[in-house]
DNA sequence: GAATCTATAGACCGGTCGGTCCAGTTGTCA
DNA sequence: TGACAACTGGACCGACCGGTCTATAGATTC
């Protein structure tokens, strides 16, 4: 929200912190690896984020939400039909997962599976993502004419399958699960889109 | 594979890693907290898991894909239509993580995430689990007539859309994102069975 | 230019981590 | 019954964990 915050230190530690998050998960890295990583010392870290590793953790899932959400928005607008939008998106996210030797993933899920019941804030963050990603979608839907309880399962579905496809393609090294998924998925998709587009006429 | 393996500490030991995985990861938990789970100590579990931590990790996920596999055969066995089958079988997965209180998901999936390309052995591990699993829904759907290769792109939808949706209900502390997608790809397979049996006849 | 606030810097801490080592116990088979 | 392997039990280790603390440097304000 401070949009105003002088970039610096404070970012940098929010950027290795979404590094870490999207490699190895939130007890993967240590504090030592992040401060490394954003050359920061100890204590500027604490001076910034006083909840320590966690308080952080929350302010590179939202760091990340935000910037989810912008990339996708970005996509919307270039590309008219939904299906097209999606399938050029997840292609980015395809791309990067290979290009790193399949080491980054999504940086929400990981650290989706690692937290407990009891790390509040954490799966507030999380949820709050999860949820606003789900809405874009729905909302894209919902514009080419699906219903409105239709355009929310067909965006969580999608949600569901994006995650899901990351993590098994994640694992295998190969790009497959998620052709695979996509493939399948945005065939289904345009059948869809073109039922709501023939019961409009 | 080893089937006659005597039953007792070793098995403990698989037993409440495998639980931790669901719980918190690979990194959320501690030997000692795996130790006292299982009732043993230290000199016992690098007795039969030479390679410490990650070795057991393996162990557990080869156990935990035996037991997934079994359990969806079961409810295959059960119930004649596929899309019933896979009902019942999410259902189980969905009441096991609102009843332990949104604390276990999937045992494959957190530590899938907090894996690097480096960890060879778990990696390979949790590709076959997944494969075997993709393989056994697309088994179960070229039964119902639909196509190998459609079946093949199906099955990776329904294992990436099931490993998504437990993520964001996970987080959500609530069930809504598994019924929206679940609700949504049943319908959508639904439509592919009729339409295979269909061309079938 | 003293006071104050924000930010940087890193030494330091107790605790826990994964892992090693070896001394006992138990079971098995000659 | 003696030998030997499989297994159990836990003390012990150095490394690293997340976190605290104090010192100081720059900026801002009166």
């Amino acid at each position: 929200m401070k949009t105003t915050e002088a970039p610096g230190t404070r970012d940098r530690l929010i950027g290795a912190m979404f590094d870490s998050l999207q490699r190895k998960g939130l007890h993967g890295v240590g504090l030592s690896e992040i401060l490394h990583d954003a050359q920061a010392p100890k204590g500027v870290m604490y001076h910034h984020f006083p909840g320590g590793k966690a308080d952080l953790a929350v302010a590179a899932i939202e760091a990340g939400a935000a910037q989810i959400k912008a990339s996708l928005l970005q996509v919307i607008e270039a590309h008219a039909d939904p299906a097209d939008a999606l399938k050029i998106w997840w292609g980015h996210a395809h791309k990067r997962l290979e290009r790193s030797g399949f080491e980054r993933g999504c940086p929400l899920a990981a650290i989706s599976l690692e937290s407990t019941p009891d790390d509040i804030a954490l799966r507030d963050a999380l949820a709050q993502a999860f949820g606003a990603f789900r809405e874009l979608v729905a909302d894209l839907l919902a514009g080419a004419g699906i219903g409105a309880k239709r355009s929310t399962q067909l965006a969580a579905l999608i949600v569901s399958a994006y995650e899901g496809s990351l993590i098994q393609a994640r694992v295998a090294g190969s790009a497959k699960p998620v052709n695979d998924t996509v493939e399948m998925l945005l065939g289904l998709l345009r059948i869809e889109l073109a039922n709501a587009k023939e019961s409009r006429a």
